[in-house]
RNA sequence: GCCCAGGUAGCUCAGUCGGUAGAGCACUCCCUUGGUAAGGGAGAGGUCGCCGGUUCAAGUCCGGUCUUGGGCACCA
């Protein structure tokens, strides 16, 4: 037999032999590397340490300190987590585990919910299982074996599994004690090197995600390289739920719901104030990018909504409603009513571009199940734009709406942008001319301005390749907030027209564009990434003016009079000692609080206090309102 | 819409085996006029989400309904 070559990494060639497996390989470097050794890369392929190496390879070994490795505890503690459910509910069926985000979930099928405390103890026999060290082993079978086995211990959903896998391919099982799942691999060699998990929660999932299909239990855990990331982990969850939107509002007075008025939210002047300096900014810079505000009706007769197609598709999730025997829609979005204006008169290719901006106030009736805070909302607002133009304008106006998002994001403290380009869909309108033109237009517009970006095959709508922004907030969620899609299809559809410089009537491009998304949400996402701590600029109170005894309230009321013109400004002169004004003050966030006792009144001066507790000592009241104007700047 | 878990004072929550409700904070009044994260006292405040049922008796058990939360599905 000729020696077999694997080559490393960094280049080297070890020679071997035999058949060697990855495990013996790594025995040959180091026993310590041999022990932190959970799979390999064999030729680009994922492997476990067991594979057997025939003939000459490029291999990397992965221990837990690589993705691949940390991918593979989460998966292997998966079929932790459906061994221990057989275990304990043997009646039960399992059906895929797959990992996720942070962790994995397995999807069972059983004939009762699972609680809590079985929660408890599955992973406590999760615990048990780690402890005894099972091999995991892989076995390949055919398809014939593999359904026969799966049929003959009852699990249903994995012989329908199995059947769905291509002829070519190998069927691999994965045995650790009596538990064998179907599964591709790989698994780390035993059940002893997964030390750090938890199971997070249980929730309903369809299978296959169908809702016409059987609910399944849905059981999340969470999967780490070792206890102190495990804990890290749960202490990032911790801190999310300490910042959640709808608990800071509470604190903060900002808006609230109630069950009149399901996904629509009541803003109180603290939660209102903030909205409209974002308004106002927002405004800014629709003025600055060459933007036209306007303003169109919140509720336009249903044979619009038919004309535009969106009856047809949408009318279950819309609010309608009858008056003097005519049927209405309240508007489930704006882009038909800006093209109403649009059709206006006659439009020249002169006047294109042409940008319309909206603060659209626009209702949906979403799935119960889907509102959230004030995330996901029945009554919203888009900071909602249409810019109609002529087809060599696209690339132009989505790199200058790329300036303007990115200006807006910087703006507001979110500065880790992901953006992703979606194309055409099997099923879809227009040439392919046209989309290969739209979707060039999109990606060179992104190209030019140096922006790194991920394709989204087939992602696209029906009638037009689309750009969307995902902003990561500072303890890393993400969240898909501005947009920009082209249609070819609405101006058609609505008719619109343009007279071209050849004096011919001509349906301009139309791009769909908003960089909040919905300001509702918007909002919601800016008080959770400043955990309510908004900076001088946002902050729905900037300044409180405090004093310490009765005695110094005229002056304090002076000093609120003269700031309040310039900033938005609150007053405590209520009989409590300073100690516990602070307190509350501080524990509404505002920025700067001003201190007003004898010692203030007689020099004419203020005492000013960060919201953080730093002392900026004494000055004259127009001292502190240039330092705040130079921070507002 | 589907699965699971909740809904008790303005807020955060307690309420055992069914015997008609409690705390802290907030609020009102009084005392206190105090210099950088809670001074003291008194008082007021609840048909326990809503509708129905079981029971001598329901916050508690059962059914329905609305709504909230976590997921799933959806997201023009």
């Amino acid at each position: 037999m000729s020696e077999i070559r694997v080559t490393l990494p960094d280049g080297s060639v070890r020679s071997f032999t035999q058949n060697v497996t990855i495990n013996e390989i790594a025995q040959s470097i180091s026993i310590s590397l041999a022990k932190s050794t959970i799979g390999a890369v064999v030729n680009g392929q994922l492997c476990d340490t067991s594979y057997l190496i025939k003939e000459d390879c490029n291999l990397k070994l992965i221990t837990e300190k690589d993705d691949e490795g940390l991918e593979i505890i989460r998966h292997s503690t998966a079929h932790l987590l459906a061994q221990a459910v057989k275990k304990i509910f043997p009646e039960a069926q399992i059906t895929i585990g797959p990992v996720i985000e942070n962790g994995f979930y397995y999807d069972v099928s059983y004939s009762r919910p699972f609680t809590p405390e079985d929660l408890t103890l599955i992973e406590k026999k999760m615990s048990e299982l780690v402890s005894q060290n099972i091999p995991i082993e892989r076995r390949e079978l055919t398809r014939d074996e593999a359904i026969k086995y799966f049929k003959s211990i009852g699990e249903n959903y994995k012989v329908e599994i199995i059947s769905e896998i291509p002829e070519d391919q190998v069927i691999s099982l994965y045995a650790q004690g009596d538990f064998i799942d179907l599964c591709r691999g790989p698994h780390v060699p035993s059940t002893g090197k997964l030390k750090a998990f938890k199971l997070t929660k249980l929730a309903g999932a369809y299978w296959r995600g169908d809702s016409n299909n059987e609910m399944l239990q849905r059981i999340y855990g969470t999967a780490w390289r070792n206890k102190e990331e495990l804990s890290a982990y749960l202490k990032m969850l911790e801190e999310a739920e300490r910042r959640d939107h709808r608990k800071i509002a509470k604190q903060l007075d900002l808006f609230h719901l109630q069950d009149e008025a399901p996904g629509m939210i009541f803003w109180h002047p603290k939660g209102w104030r903030l909205w409209q300096v974002i308004e106002q900014y927002m405004r800014l810079m629709f003025k600055k990018y060459n933007y036209q505000e306007v303003k169109t009706p919140q509720i336009v007769d249903k044979s619009l909504w038919e004309k535009s197609g969106h009856w047809e598709k949408f009318k279950d999730d819309m609010f309608s409603l009858e008056a003097e025997e005519r049927e209405y829609a309240i508007k489930p979005m704006n882009c038909p009513c800006h093209i109403q204006i649009f059709k206006q008169g006659i439009t020249s290719y002169r006047e294109l571009p042409l940008r319309l901006a909206e603060f659209g106030s626009c209702h949906r009736n979403e799935a119960s199940g889907a509102l959230h805070g004030i995330m996901r909302t029945r009554g919203f607002t888009q900071d909602d734009a249409h810019i109609f133009c002529m087809e060599d304008q696209i690339q132009g106006e989505v790199a200058s709406f790329c300036d303007m998002l990115f200006e807006v994001y910087a703006k507001f403290g979110l500065n880790d942008i992901l953006i992703k380009l979606s194309t055409r869909p099997e099923k879809r309108i227009g040439t392919d001319e046209s989309w290969d033109k739209a979707e060039k237009a999109l990606a060179e517009a992104l190209n030019s301005k140096g922006l790194a970006w991920e394709l989204m095959p087939g992602e696209g709508a029906f009638y037009g390749p689309k750009i969307e922004f995902v902003v990561r907030d500072c303890i890393g969620r993400l969240w898909t907030t501005g947009s920009v899609q082209l249609d070819f299809l609405m101006p058609v559809r609505l008719g619109a027209e343009y007279v071209a410089e050849d004096g011919s009537k001509k349906a301009p491009a139309m791009l769909h564009r908003a960089i909040c998304g919905s300001l509702e949400r918007f909002t919601g996402i800016l008080i959770e990434h400043f955990e309510g701590k908004f900076p001088l600029w946002l902050a729905p109170s900037q300044i409180a003016v405090l004093n310490i005894s009765e005695k110094q309230s005229q002056y304090s009321q002076e000093v609120y009079e003269q700031l309040k013109h310039k900033f938005r400004c609150e007053i405590d002169l209520s009989n409590e000692k300073i100690g516990y004004k602070i307190r509350s003050a501080t524990l509404q966030k505002i920025p700067y609080l001003v201190i007003i006792g004898d010692q203030e009144v007689e020099n004419k001066t203020i005492t000013v206090r960060k919201r953080d507790g730093e002392d900026l000592g004494g000055m004259p009241i127009n001292e502190f309102i240039d330092k705040l104007n130079l921070e507002l700047v």
